[in-house]
DNA sequence: CAGTGGTCTAGACCACGGC
DNA sequence: CCGTGGTCTAGACCACTGG
């Protein structure tokens, strides 16, 4: 037996995607709610933050509950780098882990000087058949925090960060595009110059909006794709069970 | 002054931010909390939902309340193929919108025969600039349901299949690869056969996950880049105002 | 002003986990 | 068995929007 709020969010629902309530309708009154089933006003809140938080309502103060348009356009998708390896354990070979001053690029994204360290790594990553992309990785150097080399083949970019700064939770903001491969890259990837790449970009912030990480990641276009579904329905099952 | 429960979900996320409570750490009981605060249980459980929506917490009944480690391989992006003109009121040049029977991979894709009718769009995309992506969408014909001219050139893809087939929501799966431009798209584009196009395949279901909608969008490489952010971060702006 | 959503109380009973 | 989180009550008062 699920619980009563959960049905009155179910019923909401339901007569919203059956047409008999539409966007930009009021809901009855949380009151009115209260009455037709017979419970008390904070059983029905309940219900409706639901629906409020997987965005089918929006609540408006001294108004009402009103039904909002869902939104397609935003997409959750799942990525790191070591979702291309997956669980192959030899997929991540290690061409170069150093500690350098920043190159000028390097100094503006990471918001330093050339006189301060950063750690660079390098590294392949195969898929279990085949090499798979080129990844390269910027963090700050901080004295007496050793990077375990464990880690650097099997950790995230991110989690390492974090664990390396001693951070609970770290930004990722991610850009992705498509470039051709150029003279560095190509010989990298056994392809040939102008060959089309997947580029993921990662840069990575502390809570205080400080750059702590920046790095990206080259894949072989037949060997890596991108999956994202739009939030809506992620919402839906957890919130929901629909 | 912010109500209370609010203030609870703050001072929560600062002992765990502060490092006095860490991933895998039960926090106090919700009845402790209440005396704590000197407030009612409900209003304690009030904040900690916040929390627990936002992913820092993982409610686990009969025991308590517990620090999960943050997530930093969800992310969260906008996407709609009218990003790509933006405001540009001349952006979008309609090719072809036909109604034709489908080719064996839109059958596949939309769970089609060949004696079914699917409409075709063909468009060119372009930014205020330049000429920026070339995109091919179908969807399964419905009789007495004309599509405007007007919808074609300016709403998203989702919106025009939701409101053919007069749904509420619709799911959104979208892919995203990088591919050389062949034969039949570099001309569209205006460019050579081997140049990196960003390539965004949607495919788009009913609740019922019935496909109701599929297309590629080919985009020039120095024309589109997809952005994404831990939803985490998204979390945080609704429901805390950190 | 009356009606709405937003916050909060001080209890209650339940299902669950672990001892 | 006791302590935990999960559900729910029947009220209260507030801030807000509209007429």
């Amino acid at each position: 037996m699920q619980p009563l709020y959960h049905r009155i969010a179910e019923d909401m629902i339901e007569r919203i995607k059956g047409g008999e309530l539409k966007p930009g309708d009021m809901l009855p009154s949380e009151s009115q709610l209260s009455a037709e089933y017979s419970t008390s006003k904070m059983t029905v809140r309940q219900g409706l933050s639901l629906l409020v938080r997987a965005g089918y309502l929006r609540s408006v103060p001294g108004k009402g509950n009103y039904v909002e348009h869902p939104r397609y356009d935003l997409l959750t998708m799942h990525f790191d780098e070591m979702d291309i390896v997956g669980d192959y354990p030899q997929g991540v070979k290690l061409l170069e882990a150093t500690i350098v001053a920043p190159d000028p690029l390097v100094q503006d994204k990471l918001g330093l000087t050339e006189k301060d360290k950063v750690i660079v790594l390098k590294r392949l990553l195969y898929t279990e058949t085949q090499l798979a992309a080129y990844d390269i990785k910027y963090m700050p150097y901080i004295k007496g925090k050793p990077l375990i080399e464990k880690e650097i083949q099997y950790i995230p970019f991110a989690r390492m960060v974090a664990k390396h700064g001693e951070l609970f939770s770290v930004k990722n903001e991610v850009t992705i595009l498509a470039a051709a491969a150029d003279q560095e890259v190509a010989p990298m990837l056994e392809t040939s110059p102008g060959s089309p790449l997947l580029v993921i970009e990662q840069k990575l912030l502390s809570a205080e909006q400080k750059p702590i990480g920046w790095g990206k990641t080259y894949c072989l276009s037949d060997c890596m794709q991108l999956h994202a579904v739009s939030a809506q329905f992620i919402q839906d099952k957890k919130l929901l069970n629909l």
